[in-house]
DNA sequence: TCTGGGGTCCTCAATCTG
DNA sequence: TCTGCAGATTGAGGACCC
């Protein structure tokens, strides 16, 4: 999907359309998640500190993500994506690999290349979103495609043509290949998929290690045989905070560390997991990072023995001069039946995790959150007077809210008290509207009603970006 | 006013185990 | 019983991805 979270957000409130839009945390402490292409102008792009994007677009929408939205959009491609073969592997919320050849979908070229071109309008016409599709012969190549689709378009690779394609490419085009490879590549001479290709192998793996060395020089060569995989374990389970200001305080970082721990495991308890490996993470106020580890006799979904075990973790590490994050995670992981037999025969109490709905982390220097009603930014709302709107901004005791819905024209601004009764929360409407199923009928595109929004989504799913055509 | 959150995989050194 | 060795496991950190 193309710039997923700015365009859904794009999608659902039409005054954003044509304008720069920016997706992210929006603490002292944020970063982008992602932008529209309108941002992108500007210089606006993934991971760089939310401070920066707003000197570098002062303008630009910024709103907060509204996972459980992209999630049930994420889950509507995902479906077209499994009507086109059973191998579907999600790399994200908004990519997924498919083996077109595996599902019947595509035995050559032109198949493929119909069966893409389907896809992108089935896609626009369920979600209303554009997507782009990268085709090739190996997972490596429909991505490196469907990077150079972006935005709202499909490339595919004629067989035989790979390795031409690929010589003149930065080293950084190959997946895997990040700042401190590239780095790394280099200082060793080699800039282009080409002088990988010539240096050889044995200079690779001298440069970069066994597995790393191994695996680019083949990527060079375009060659690529992992096979699209739909089931994927799940190796560990964590949760992390980065704090608005450093906390000093060493008992605040104690009482962190348990909250996340909680967190952490009611999370894990949710996917019917535990684990044996209890994980610390602490980030220190210069930005250095550590990890504490502890690997228990058996795996565990118990709170307290979490808790206590990232407690003890925390001993071992010196937090002196403040932390900016806390992080506890669980590896190691387990069927969830295992750790019953675990407790019964240790003895332990299973200790039920308190339901504290994911409270906000304490932040120093500020008092305790007043009980006023939070408007966050983007979040839709509804108004008994003026109806469905989103939130444009808040403070000061006021919220200001623009009235329009996904298939309205650009609404009005109107700003009312935080408090005022009119005003509630709600749920995100349907980016496409409901088309009700006339009897006989049975195209996805005509068919699909909207996201599932409310209630439980399963984690972990997610939608469409390359699609390949499997090999052979 | 730099630098999120949730993951995966790899490497290396130290330690454990048979 | 002691020693040496190989392989597995553990713990920490780094790189990368979206």
């Amino acid at each position: 999907m193309d710039a997923f979270f700015a365009s859904v957000e794009q999608a659902s409130k039409p005054s954003l359309r044509g304008k720069a839009v920016v997706v992210g945390g929006l603490g002292p402490r944020g970063v982008v998640a992602t932008c529209s292409y309108e941002a992108r102008v500007f210089g606006v792009h993934s991971a760089m500190p939310m401070g920066q994007a707003r000197r570098l677009a002062p303008n630009a929408a910024y709103l907060v993500p509204r996972f459980e939205l992209y999630r049930s959009i994420s889950e509507q491609v995902m479906r077209l994506l499994r009507g086109l073969s059973p191998l579907v592997e999600p790399l994200s919320l908004d990519e997924a690999f498919v083996d077109l050849e595996a599902g019947g979908a595509a035995w050559d070229a032109e198949s493929a290349r119909l069966a893409g071109t389907k896809l992108r309008t089935d896609i626009r016409a369920v979600t209303g979103l554009t997507g782009s599709v990268g085709l090739a012969a190996s997972k490596m190549l429909a991505k490196i495609a469907s990077e150079e689709a972006k935005p709202d378009g499909l490339v595919l690779i004629p067989p035989g043509t790979e390795r031409t394609m690929l010589e003149p490419m930065t080293v950084r085009t190959l997946p895997g290949v990040g700042p401190a490879t590239g780095d790394h590549l280099r200082r060793a001479g080699i800039t282009t998929v080409g002088d990988i290709a010539e240096a050889g192998e044995d200079e690779l793996v001298r440069l970069l290690g066994k597995a790393h060395g191994h695996a680019l020089y083949a990527m060079a060569l375009a060659l690529d045989e992992r096979p699209v995989v739909a089931e994927r374990e799940t190796k560990s389970v964590s949760v992390e905070d980065t704090y608005d200001v450093d906390i000093h305080d060493r008992v605040r970082v104690g009482v962190e560390v348990g909250r996340l721990a909680d967190r952490c495991v009611r999370r894990l308890r949710g996917s019917g997991l535990s684990g044996r490996t209890i994980v610390l993470k602490v980030r220190r106020y210069d930005f250095s990072t550590l990890t504490r580890s502890e690997t228990l006799r058996g795996p565990t979904d118990d709170p307290g023995v979490v808790r206590e075990a990232a407690a003890r973790l925390l001993d071992s590490v010196d937090t002196t001069g403040g932390v900016r994050l806390l992080g506890v995670g669980v590896s190691g992981l387990a069927d969830y039946t295992q750790e019953d037999l675990f407790a019964q025969a240790a003895g332990e109490r299973v200790q039920e995790v308190a339901e504290e709905p994911d409270a906000e982390p304490v932040r120093e220097d500020r008092p305790a959150p007043a009980p006023e009603r939070r408007w966050p930014s983007g979040h839709d709302v509804r108004h008994v007077e003026y109806g469905h709107g989103w939130v444009q901004g808040s403070g000061l005791g006021r919220v200001t809210v623009r009235f329009e819905t996904p298939y309205s024209e650009p609404g009005r601004v109107r700003t009312f008290p935080v408090d005022d009764p009119h005003l509630a929360p709600a749920e995100p409407l349907p980016l496409v509207p409901a088309v009700p199923r006339r009897p006989g009928e049975g195209g996805p595109a005509t068919t699909e009603a909207g996201p599932d929004l409310g209630g439980e989504t399963d984690a972990g799913t997610g939608p469409a970006g390359s699609a390949r055509q499997a090999s052979g």
